[in-house]
DNA sequence: GTGGTCTAGACCACG
DNA sequence: GTGGTCTAGACCACG
């Protein structure tokens, strides 16, 4: 479920980070669902123990997570996440944009790239419940 | 007209990196024109000349700029520069509208989006001209 | 195994990369092998540590290494580089050519160094099955 | 008759040098015939003097020119420029067609190399002389 | 321990 | 004066 890339110039604990944000917002962690114990995920992906701790701990400062000392980590409420997925995906979205309106692009070419991506992004969600 | 910000976490040669590309693609800079020198350039952000070196030898390598030795360094033909920069725009793009789809945002509100965002740098621009 | 001329006009961090990418084509590295680490080397060597980066560094833009922090610098797939490597010689190769060509010389005796140099070569490679 | 490239990495003066050398191996320049002027040059190919003098210093040294105080800069004895040319032009040649080698490619597809050089090259000539 | 960034300062070739 | 290379040495994030 949870996976790594060992190779990937982003840090471990990063990958892990966005990785549960994810799978949350995919519906596939549910809110209250307790999340594998640091010893399990580190022992499941071959990494540091110390790794998983840091993410983990940088979820909980960011309200993804709660932990209840001594039973575990668990999922937040689901429209926390959401809107902190949502909010740091708009402003990256919007970043990119005004670089992109920079270089003379017309907005009826962005509008196209936007409707490319839906159609693919769709083509391969029908994939999944296939 | 070059800044960087020492308290960033991006390193300062890539700050001055994006930064000189920025003024290219906004035709402050023009192709041919010597960039200043690496000393110069130092004194004046108050950094180490080799953090100056450091960027223009990366902009030399991914074709930005071009540096004779002994003569100076100076910005190279425009499109190579502008397709560059486009290309890594789209890339975040692309990369940012992808998240913002999982997060169930409809293709209608993003495009809501992109045109308030060219509505707002082209009011800006407005502004450069007055 | 990897080894530097001090005295040579050649920058010490451009004979490094050449003799690490050398060490790649006759198979010594191996893809996925861990080069020795930045301090380790520039201990060996008696360079500093800096000048080793700087070799590292470059070899992972031309994507002939990957670098991933904390953890170490490795090669990448040979395909790859070879084909760096090749595209290089060869036109080192026709550059030369043409050079000679000018100098009025045979195509049958530059076929003739042709292959004495294949046969002088082969001779060196019998030599290490010895 | 004379060009350089001041985009050039090659240093102007070395840019000269090969330009002259190869200017008497194409027998455009011919034995005994006084090169331009220092100064004459200088101005032609708007660079600085000293620049010239280093390459005419360099080529008196090389015996490929000889100089008779106050009258002038003179072409030597073709033999010895040609021998000289094609003693450096070989050895590139050779050291390149080594590094080929080991990239595994076969005697034939160098000769192939070759045939298609040569007669690219007398295409070339061939339109000299129209 | 590992790579990545940075400062301070030296010396070089080229023009 | 200009870019290019290099040493010496510091501090950082990541694992």
């Amino acid at each position: 479920m949870i996976t790594i890339d060992l190779k990937s110039r982003i840090p471990i604990y990063e990958q892990l980070k966005n990785n549960i944000i994810e799978l949350v917002v995919l519906d596939v962690f549910k809110p209250g669902e307790k999340l594998p114990s640091v010893r399990t995920l580190a022992a499941e992906l071959g990494v540091n123990p110390n790794t998983i701790q840091k993410s983990y701990q940088d979820l909980e400062k960011e309200s993804i997570v709660y932990s209840l000392g001594g039973r575990g980590t668990f999922i937040s409420e689901k429209d926390v996440i959401m809107s902190a997925y949502r909010k740091n995906a708009l402003k990256d979205f919007l970043q990119s944009l005004k670089k992109l309106i920079k270089s003379d692009i017309s907005a009826d070419e962005v509008k196209r790239y936007v409707d490319k991506t839906y159609a693919a992004e769709r083509r391969q969600d029908g994939g999944k419940y296939d």
